[in-house]
Order: C-alpha cells, then sequence, then structure tokens
RNA sequence: GGCCCGGUGGUCUAGCGGUUAGGACGUCGCCCUUUCAAGGCGAAGAUCGCGAGUUCAAUUCUCGUCCGGGUCACCA
C-alpha cells in the first residue's frame, strides 16, 4: 500500500516549501488512495523551539492537510515523534554494530575540525578519515565503559556506484568515495536524521520518500543503510527547491517564508496551497485554479513533478488568491474575515451588510484585509479627504451641486435606480456631466476616488451615514 | 574545490523529432465605465544557455561546454 510522510522537524515555524512538500505527499497519498503520516523530527536538542509542534500542526491543519496519523493522532505506527522513539534506534544501530556495519567513533569535535582544516589547506576535499574505523572491538568497549563520549558512525565502502531511480529525476548515480562515514548515533544518544528516518520509514512501512532536494545526495546513504539491515528501501522522489529572485534556496533571510505570514496578510489556505503546488508541479493542461486540495489530489501525480527549481512570486501568489476570493462563497468569505475586523478594531457588519460589501468588492479584493482595511469607508466615515482626488475632483460648483443632491438623497427612494435618477437630474438642470457631481460625491462619503460604483456604495452606507457624511464634506471642503 | 542536480520570454510553465514555440502572472495600449478594479481585445517580450554530433528534420536524442543551484556537520 502507499504510505508518505512528512517529516518536519521543529525548528519554528512551517516553511513555505514545507507546505508544499506536505501537500505533495498528502496528495500522493490521496490519489492513491493511501495513507499520509505525519512525523516529528526532533532529534537535535541544540535547535528545539517550544510550541514548534503546535505551530505545524495548526498551519498544516489551516492548510486544510490533516494526516491520517501523527503526534496529535494515534496509528499502529507510533510514537511519531522520534525522541520517543530512542530505545528503537539504539537497539537498530546495535543490529549495525554486530553485522560490522557500524562502528564506535571517539574523535572530538576539536579533533574532527582540525582534521577539516588540514584536508581543506591541501586542497582535498574535507572528509572523515576513519581513523576509528578498525578500532580493536575490545579496546572499544574499554573506553565506552570507562565513560569516554563516542559516536557510532556506519561503513561506506569503498569505490563503490549507487544508483537509484529517483521518481522525478530519473536514475541518479553517486560513487561511494564521495560519502564519508556518516555519524549515525550522536555522542548525546540521539539518532541523526540519516539513522532516524531510515529506521522510521522502515518501521512505518512508507513506500515513498518525497522530500526536498537537499537530500539527493544524501540517499546513497539512505540505501546503503537499507542494505545493512537487509531492508527494502522505499522510492525516492527528490522535490524541486523553492528559491527567492536570486535563485537561492528560499529561508528566513528572504523574509516571508513562513506559512503563518503568509496566513497572517490574508492569504487563503486554498489559494496558497494552489499557489505552491503549481511551483513546480502542473496536471498538463493549462489549468491553475484548483477550488480545492481534493481537485488537486485527483489531477495529481509524482511524475509530472518538474525538476527545475522555481522562484517564488509574490504576484502570481496574489494573483490566485485574488481568483479564490472572488469564487468564495459570502458566508465563508465573511467568517474568515472575523479576525480582521478584530485586527482594525471594527465591529462585523451584520451578515446582510457583509454580504452586500462582497459583492461589490470582489473583483478588487486579492487579500482578506482588502475588505476591511482596503474600503475602511463602509465601516466608518472617512477620516480625511484624498488630497489628489480633491484637487483633481472637488471645483467650485461641488458644493453646490452636492448640497442639491444631498436634499434629493434625503427624501428619494433608497435604490440604485433612484439614486442615479436624482443625480442625473440634478447635474441636467445645472448643464453639467454627471461626472461634475459623481465624484464630488464619492470624495464625500468615501474619503477617497477610488472603489466600487457610487450608488452601490451609496445604498450600502445608508441613507442617514450618506447624509451625515456629506453634511461634514460640505463643511470641511467647502474652501 | 569534489560530487550531484538543473537550464523554454522578467517569473511560473506546456511541449516529448516536423508547432506561426501554446497558456498564466507581470508590463504597455485600446474598449467598457462616474472612479478604481474586473472583464474583453491587442502589443512588446524566447536566436528554447552555448557548441558540436545523430537525423531529411532538432526546444525535443547524444556528447562537450558554460552558467546556476544543492550538498559535502555529533542540523535537518
Amino acid at each position: 500500500m502507499t504510505r508518505v510522510r512528512f517529516a518536519p522537524s521543529p525548528t519554528g515555524y512551517l516553511h513555505v516549501g514545507g507546505l508544499r512538500t506536505a501537500f505533495y505527499n498528502w496528495a500522493f497519498a490521496r490519489k492513491m488512495g493511501g495513507e499520509f503520516l505525519l512525523r516529528i523530527e526532533d532529534t537535535d536538542r541544540t535547535r528545539l523551539v517550544e510550541d514548534a509542534v503546535d505551530n505545524l500542526i495548526e498551519s498544516l491543519r489551516w492548510a486544510g492537510i490533516e494526516a491520517d496519523a501523527g503526534p496529535h493522532k494515534e496509528g499502529p505506527h507510533g510514537p511519531y515523534v522520534q525522541s520517543e522513539r530512542l530505545s528503537i534506534y539504539r537497539e537498530q544501530v546495535d543490529k549495525l554494530i554486530a553485522s560490522g556495519h557500524a562502528y564506535p567513533c571517539f574523535a572530538t569535535a576539536e579533533e574532527l575540525a582540525q582534521m577539516r582544516e588540514e584536508l581543506i589547506a591541501a586542497g582535498k576535499t574535507p572528509m572523515y578519515d576513519g581513523r576509528y574505523r578498525d578500532l580493536d572491538p575490545a579496546e572499544a568497549k574499554r573506553r565506552i565503559e570507562a565513560g569516554e563520549p563516542y559516536v557510532i558512525r556506519m561503513k561506506i565502502p569503498a569505490g563503490e556506484d549507487i544508483t537509484f531511480d529517483d521518481v522525478v529525476r530519473g536514475l541518479v548515480t553517486i560513487n561511494t568515495d564521495t560519502v564519508d562515514d556518516q555519524v549515525l548515533l550522536k555522542s548525546d544518544g540521539f539518532p541523526t536524521y540519516h539513522l532516524a528516518a531510515v529506521v522510521d520509514d522502515h518501521l512505518m512501512e512508507i513506500s515513498h520518500v518525497i522530500r526536498g532536494e537537499e537530500w539527493l545526495t544524501s540517499t546513497p546513504k539512505h540505501i546503503l543503510l537499507n542494505r545493512y539491515f537487509g531492508w527494502e528501501p522505499p522510492r525516492y522522489a527528490h522535490l524541486p527547491l523553492i528559491v527567492n529572485k536570486e535563485k537561492k534556496k528560499l529561508s528566513k533571510r528572504d523574509g516571508d517564508v513562513s506559512v503563518e505570514s503568509y496566513r497572517e496578510k490574508g492569504f487563503s489556505a486554498v489559494g496558497l496551497v494552489n499557489f505552491l503546488a503549481l511551483l513546480g508541479w502542473n496536471a498538463g493542461d493549462d489549468k491553475e485554479f484548483y477550488s480545492s486540495l481534493e481537485e488537486m489530489a485527483e489531477a495529481f501525480s509524482l511524475e509530472r513533478i518538474n525538476k527545475s527549481a522555481a522562484v517564488f512570486d509574490l504576484d502570481k501568489l496574489t494573483h490566485i488568491n485574488f481568483l479564490h476570493l472572488r469564487e468564495m462563497p459570502a458566508d465563508k468569505l465573511s467568517a474568515e474575515l472575523v479576525p480582521y475586523f478584530q485586527a482594525a478594531g471594527l465591529d462585523q457588519p451584520e451578515s446582510e451588510r457583509m454580504a452586500a460589501i462582497i459583492e461589490v468588492m470582489k473583483e478588487r479584493a486579492h487579500v482578506y484585509p482588502d475588505y476591511v482595511e482596503g474600503c475602511r469607508y463602509f465601516y466608518e466615515a472617512p477620516a480625511e479627504y484624498d488630497a489628489g482626488t480633491v484637487k483633481k475632483r472637488w471645483k467650485e460648483d461641488s458644493p453646490v451641486l452636492l448640497k442639491a443632491y444631498r436634499d434629493r438623497l434625503a427624501e428619494c427612494d433608497w435604490t440604485l435606480e433612484a439614486m442615479e435618477a436624482e443625480l442625473r437630474s440634478v447635474t441636467e438642470a445645472a448643464g453639467a456631466g454627471a461626472g461634475r457631481l459623481i465624484h464630488p460625491v464619492r470624495l464625500a462619503v468615501s474619503g477617497v476616488g477610488g472603489g466600487p460604483g457610487l450608488f452601490e456604495l451609496l445604498h450600502i452606507v445608508g441613507r442617514d451615514e450618506c447624509l451625515r457624511r456629506i453634511d461634514r464634506a460640505l463643511e470641511a471642503l467647502k474652501a
């Protein structure tokens, strides 16, 4: 059966690249009718971040990716947190030592650093020189019992080509001479990624390892470990990197790389995932809008994942998100908007009014805040009038026309048609074009020069409030 | 530097021996319009990194080369 996993390490937040990896895994499992596991790789105690696991789970939950099993959901392969599986790794590594595939190494950090420097100075590739590889087992045992710190390394055979068939890259061959005796168990008793991942992937019966390209060159170690254990390795699929404008691996230094930050900026979960999914994958057609993760999963296949890195483009993300907001049902959208109203210190309008606002803002809003901060005038009177618009639209006859229209608005039917008819009647009587009045009215009511249709705007703001705002504008702008 | 991977308009990409090299984002113009958008139409933008080879024919296959990236930790 197909079983995949997303295995982040809890070092802070969920990276957008991580979200994409998680999505591809999830989608593949969905498509194949398999299972998707979440495993926490917290074997580096020095990089642990408080609450990171909860953040990870929350970000995935927000994105709409639910694991079939993981730290938050029991399953037959648990525990799903590596720090809770220490005895398993110890047991497995002992097998490796017994079979002669791994050995204790007593080299200190300083010693290794010096060795590395010497090799670099000599113009060679810095690699572990195997100095403890053939240490007498009895001697090793004595030193361990004496309490000397040590690590366990795996023996890498010399001069062997390891070839594997990567699902996205095809045949990849790496010679073992370029691989050094990897540390499997650290001196603190924790396993390294290589040991833990291989052991867990096997024990959890993972069929496909779908991970970032940064792991490509260490795959021979994983294949060798499987061989030493007598296990069948999973299929590997190395995903292309998501890079910045400089084509470098996207990292914290590039600004917003956390899923959380895009959530805060007001991107929708499906929109973000839709964008990310297309960064390195497409169904082979021109389809770029998927209304749900399920729809993407249905079209998904590992074979159609690209080989080359993709630049993260905010404009494209914004556009795809715009499409998603536009298609979103009004009730769902208004529910999503609640936090933004709170952040803006505004009360959320009653649903009928909200639906009207959503309707007219639909073609203008790219992210959630555009429905709040981008059109604050729906919720409160303008605090000031845009200087450029005043200069351009507020003419000598504006006060007179506006006053006349104000009096018509006070009495006319509160329908779009009536409001428009009254406006045209006023301007015609004055021998002016409709624009002569439309712009000043918009300015008076919204404070800005752009936005939805004027009559829709007035209708939503409401008669009493419109009159109040016009009176205020007449007062403030008369000069 | 060694090893590995990659290379189609600025960006995301389609393409799998014969295409006017298609789409999307972005940019610009026109139309629509009370504005801003959205939408419609249109434009600019790619010698398919470069050079050989295979072939009647290469963006598509092979080799070389250049450029870019990844990786060389008791981090993942």
